[in-house]
Order: structure tokens, then C-alpha cells, then sequence
DNA sequence: GTCTATACGTAGATAGAC
DNA sequence: GTCTATCTACGTATAGAC
């Protein structure tokens, strides 16, 4: 009995789907140009000439996991904004977000950074990229701005509180990725969010 | 006149130094596997084969970068803890120091982290960069306990508290390498220290 | 849909001229 | 000491067999 084409489409968004989950770490690895088409093979466990059948190139994979990666923390970072929670809440909410990425997928952000850092990138995935970078931030900021005015996040410029915190979740994804455990004593949400909340405000 | 030895010793010397200079810059933005030899050339103003006469390889390039950078870092924690600096203020130095680096040569501290990384490096360097990893915690974790015991520093495990530091730094520099400017708003080192300090320790 | 074999380009490294 | 020309190896992408 010959598969149906649905048993085809479902076989090839598998495969699309296992490329993608094996390039992840490679990708965070290793970078962009230095990860060889037969390394995503053999990790996901395909042939070589196969990972082509799905993906036009090496770039295509990495913009589309880049992709991923940003809508992703885009849709937390909405659906918090519009919660009725506090300000420091949804800052909490946001760094544990991050943090759990962090421990459970680090290649996710720091293959983020990556994409920031790196010139030959396609267009697309630039755009997507850029368009984050102002979303997230902007977004952190307007709680930032909101505690600072009910009195729970500490006074000074809102930038550059951000780019504290920010610098802080980076890092952590960072480390996380180089020490490939998970390693005794990783930073608190509290640890972090020290640098922004009012005195008295955590334990 | 014939050029001397020692004329001839101090243009070896100086083209060194330019091609590691050079060298530092690019493989920062770009990483060690998608550096070409000749992008490390003409960002030197020298020809490509000549590059060769000086270094072996890409990678000794590399690793005597962070062979520098490793030990620029490891002197100036040393110098600060064995003067007679409260712990608070060697840790508000270290942080200084790292800052500084960070904004007029983010290359250091991004390149020493690939180092850390990336899986395709001379022995001798990945040698370095251990001993950098364990010996900078170390000292940085020694000062938090010592703050912790004078009641400067708060109440938690050190190795927390260190990687918390860490993570910011490590951010701060890999933010400061993709935001090609000095981006205004930069963290201050207070804001960092808030994450360790005891409340009232700082303004 | 999946694989192996092949063509093409590019980058690392060397040799030899000036 | 400095350059250009060349050899070689490897990785991308494609073509064609099963």
C-alpha cells in the first residue's frame, strides 16, 4: 500500500523539523561558516545531499531557525506586556523566561547574537533580527518606565537599565552554551533583578 | 647604509604587532573559522603570503591573541588583590577594568570567549584559557567571600554571585562588539555591583 | 524520498622571484 | 623582507541512481 500524500507532506515537515533541532547546536556550536553542511547531516542523521532536498543552503537554515528563535521570545515578551501583573512581575517573568532558554536551549539566543554579529546573513533574517532587537528592548524599557513611576524599579535612565539586564541574560546564555553542563550556581532571577528593583522589594 | 639586525629585528617586531592587531578586530567580528588569512592581510596593509612569513598558521595568530589578552587580565587581578583595597572596591575595579576593555577593545574579551567555545584550537592556547577561567573565578569569588565576611558583600553562595557578575560582563562586552558604536547608556559599574553589594553600600 | 558520486569554487599554505 | 603565482585540500551545491 503506497503512502498517501499527506504521509509525504508529514514525512518531509519531520525531516524539515529534525534538520532544524539538529542545526540548533551545531549552529551555537560552532558559528555559522565554521558548521559544515555534513556536520548538520550527520547530526541529524540524514544523508548529505538530502539536508539540499529541504534547505537551498546553509543560510536558509540559519535564518529560519533565527526566525524561530525571535518570534518566540516576541510572543512571551507580548503576552506578558498585556497581563495585568506588575511591572517587576513581568520583569520577572521575562528574565525566568530567559533563563530557563537559557539552561534548557542556549544555542536559541546566543544563535540570535550570532546573527547580530555576523555580516553575510540573508536580508530576511536580518530584518527579523533588527526588528527584535528594537521590539524586545523597547518593550523591557516601557516596564522599566512603569516601576520606576510606581516606585518598585530604581531611578536612572531606563536604557541603560535595560541594556544591564540585558547584558546579564546574554552573558548567562553564553555560559551556559561554553560550559556544556548545566553547571552548579547558576545566577537567580533575584541576583539579576537586584540591579533594578527598589531596595526592600526582594527578600 | 644597509639596514642593521637590530633594524631588521624591530620591523619583524613591528609587523607582528600590526598583523596581531589587525588580526584582533577580525576575528572578533567574524570569528576564527570565517576569518580568511587575506581579510587579516589587507586589514594589515600587507600582502597575503607574507602574513605566513611571521605566523604558521590562522590559528597560532589566534591563539597568541588570547594568550595576550588572557594575561593582560590575569596581572591586572593580581595587582588588584594584593593591594589594600576593600573587597568591595577590588571587585568595583575588576568590573572597571573589564568595562573599559569592553567599550575601547571588546575584541579581547569576545575573542577569548570563542576561544572558550570553539572546538578546533591549539592545545597550548585552550591550556591558557582554562587556567584563565579558573584562576580570574577564583580570585573574584575569593573577594565576594571576603566582602561576605566583612557584611559588604550580601549573604549567598559566592559561585552564584561570581557567575551573576560574570554573565553581565560577558554581555556587556558581546553587546559593545555588535553595536558597532559606543552606544549611549552604557551600564555603569554600580549598577553590576548592585547585584553583590549590601543595600545602602552603594549611593 | 533517499542516497552516492561528481563538478566547481574558494581558502590555506608553499615556492620562488625581486 | 616583501610580493605574486601556484599547488592542494576541502566544502558547497548539483546530478543522477535506487
Amino acid at each position: 500500500m503506497p503512502r498517501t500524500a499527506e504521509d509525504n507532506q508529514r514525512i518531509k515537515d519531520e525531516r524539515r523539523e529534525d534538520i532544524l533541532t539538529a542545526s540548533r547546536t551545531v549552529f551555537a556550536r560552532k558559528g555559522l561558516s565554521a558548521t559544515k553542511m555534513s556536520d548538520i547531516a550527520s547530526a541529524a542523521g540524514l544523508s548529505y545531499g538530502l539536508v539540499y532536498h529541504y534547505f537551498d543552503s546553509k543560510e536558509e537554515i540559519f535564518a529560519e531557525i533565527v526566525r524561530h528563535a525571535v518570534q518566540d521570545t516576541l510572543n512571551f515578551a507580548s503576552s506578558v506586556d498585556v497581563s495585568d501583573a506588575s511591572p517587576l512581575e513581568k520583569l520577572r517573568a521575562f528574565c525566568e523566561f530567559k533563563i530557563q532558554k537559557s539552561v534548557h536551549r542556549p544555542e536559541m539566543h546566543l544563535i540570535i547574537t550570532q546573527a547580530f554579529a555576523t555580516d553575510a546573513l540573508p536580508p530576511e533574517a536580518l530584518a527579523a533580527i533588527r526588528q527584535y532587537g528594537s521590539k524586545i528592548s523597547e518593550t523591557v524599557r516601557s516596564w522599566i518606565q512603569q516601576g520606576q513611576e510606581t516606585g518598585h524599579i530604581i531611578e536612572g535612565d531606563p536604557v541603560e537599565l535595560d541594556m544591564a539586564l540585558f547584558c546579564a541574560l546574554q552573558g548567562l546564555a553564553m555560559l551556559q552554551m561554553c560550559s556544556r553542563v548545566v553547571p552548579r550556581g547558576m545566577p537567580s532571577v533575584d541576583t539579576f533583578l537586584r540591579m533594578l528593583s527598589v531596595r526592600g522589594d526582594l527578600s
